[in-house]
DNA sequence: TTGAAAGCGCTAACAA
DNA sequence: TTGTTAGCGCTTTCAA
């Protein structure tokens, strides 16, 4: 076992009082220049550590943020959540926090994980990931105005529109700026017909990547051999024509095939497709028969290795800016529940 | 913020002394049944959770779990650690503990983190990943006497030839066993000559994998038209075969997809690939123009995918194991360094 | 600027 | 079987 060095050795081998020790750490602009630096210098030499455990009992802080890992539907974009673990362990631990795990299988359990955590180890921030509607997560830790940042909008007004009137800070990456790019491309690359795979409306993120798509084919009018104009407003004959080229299904390599196939077949004209997920490209790149130009969603390992063209995620700078969010909420008494949108951008590779 | 139950508030709402409670959760034995009953009634009622802070001040036990999360090469054998971590997490919690997490680039920079922890957060335990070749890390940490578990077998003798002796527990897949069945089931789908893509020797991970396939294939004869035979011994000139119908490469899909198409143009004969992971096999996949069926290692999701035979390992399982050892040498004052080899098994696909 | 005293919440030893 | 005492290592008063 390393022998423990406590702030009294080190107080003792610097010929100094204890306090300045601390101080020397917690407070250095009190310590008279000459003593910090020597004391700083028989820190180093003694290779001390303050003991997290007693001084969290002096003050109240872990240094810990609790993130929870689940096992990630299929997998494939369970990766995401691995790279994103990744960034907030780097960034937490450059803001001098460590990053603690739990598991939980849904919302109820996650709040009794709450619970228990705060009840035992203290963590001085959650990091919530995939919020989703009416997230009843978000309001039990608003409720009892708990630090946290959520990764991922607040989907619904149930937040903002809680009675204490809180929000909470969040980030997120912009969706349907992705699927906007995505489409763009396509636009670029000469395909007119672009069909998109989602998932059923109501899920937040499917909605927000579906309407990416949207508003972009919208935008260059809709397609041209489309479904004839009748008496309706170009409006709604818009909304048509897209809802023609769109399918909404469960998440999975096979649904995506399937869909693919339906939508092929209704929709001749069809050449390319964005979908909401690397998963569900991965089936619609596995109509062959036909060549048609894919586009998937979070640029997962999945994607590179078959070659297939994706929007990626800034996951490193998500991270570091929910623990930027997070040090500035703890830091302040009063925190003002700022967001962060970052920008996703286009991996291209063989598939479009 | 929820306000805090102490122990002492237990006592006074159950009418006993903090000691009984204190005895109530850690030595129930001591206590009489009737008190333990409505000690632990009162308990439930407040929601009242030991604070591990002070506990871990008094016994000098955190329990707390240290794990590394890496970026994890190309990502896609890093959804690996992240089943892995998802288990561990669910491990722990069941034994008591947590998961803390930690990152370094190198072994160097893990120990300069497990100084850092062992200083600060006093994980009671480290979880390595990724042994391999005269690891430092696990000199550095049988040194010092600090209790660990491997995922992965010590591939040096340094360990055992260690100048105390030390051996210490750990937890692997038997990575042979696993190539070997997949080579199996491709002599049993009536190939004969299999090759096999891996990386270069010196690996354990990758020997171990290589040494699968290549005693399955010396087992079952060489293959039938390989090179004559002349002078030489039977054994040699088995030898001989399998180094030609084996390429070592650096791990990537597309080092893979090279070493496939040399490979097969090297030897027209072959009509299967056993793969060292699941990039190489993706890569080796990709070889067009042949039909070549292909089994991978890892069982990634981007195996699941595209349809690749893979070999699984049982990532929950060995997560299990190593709480379980941990647990056991975290409870005695000498640990016996027991080890467990789990096996792995084949996920069947479309490719093999 | 530095030093002394107090106490965070808990549990191991001991006394009753 | 239960209650009392002490102290883990630290930081935050307060006094010097």
């Amino acid at each position: 076992m390393a022998e423990k060095v406590t702030i009294m050795d080190v107080a003792r081998a610097a010929g100094v009082s204890r306090q300045t020790v601390s101080n020397t750490l917690n407070s250095p602009e009190i310590v008279r220049e000459e003593t910090r630096r020597h004391v700083l210098d028989v820190i180093e030499r003694l290779g001390y550590r303050a003991n997290q455990a007693a001084r969290q009992m002096r003050t109240g802080r872990s240094r810990l943020i609790a993130i929870r890992i689940d096992p990630g539907g299929d997998g494939i974009s369970g990766s995401v959540l691995d790279t994103f673990l990744h960034g907030l362990t780097e960034s937490a631990a450059r803001a001098g926090y460590r990053v603690l795990l739990y598991t939980a299988a849904d919302d109820r359990s996650e709040i009794a994980a709450f619970e228990d955590l705060l009840g035992s180890y203290e963590p001085d921030a959650f990091v919530l990931t995939a919020t989703h509607h009416d997230d009843l997560r978000t309001s039990w830790l608003l409720e009892r105005g708990l630090p946290f940042v959520a990764f991922g909008r607040p989907w619904s007004d149930l937040c903002a529109r809680h009675e204490h009137g809180a929000r909470h800070p969040w980030v997120d990456v912009d969706g349907a700026a992705g699927t906007e790019a995505a489409t763009r491309r396509l636009l670029a690359a000469g395909h007119r017909r672009i069909g998109f795979i989602g998932w059923p409306p109501g899920s937040g993120v499917g909605d927000d990547r579906r309407a990416g798509w949207a508003r972009t084919m919208a935008q260059h009018g809709p397609a041209p051999d489309g479904p004839a104009l009748d008496g309706r407003s170009r409006a709604s004959a818009d909304a048509m024509a897209l809802d023609g080229l769109s399918r909404a299904v469960e998440d999975g390599v096979e649904s995506g095939e399937r869909a693919a196939r339906d939508l092929l077949a209704a929709d001749p004209g069809v050449t390319a497709l964005v979908c909401a997920s690397d998963s569900l490209a991965l089936g619609a790149l596995n109509t062959r028969g036909r060549r048609v130009a894919v586009i998937g969603f979070d640029d997962t390992p999945a994607a590179r290795a078959v070659g297939l063209t994706s929007v990626r995620q800034p996951l490193a700078e998500a991270a570091a800016a929910c623990v930027e969010l997070l040090t500035r909420t703890l830091g302040r008494a009063a925190a003002p529940a700022e967001h962060v949108l970052l920008e996703p951008s286009l991996t291209v590779r063989r598939s479009a």
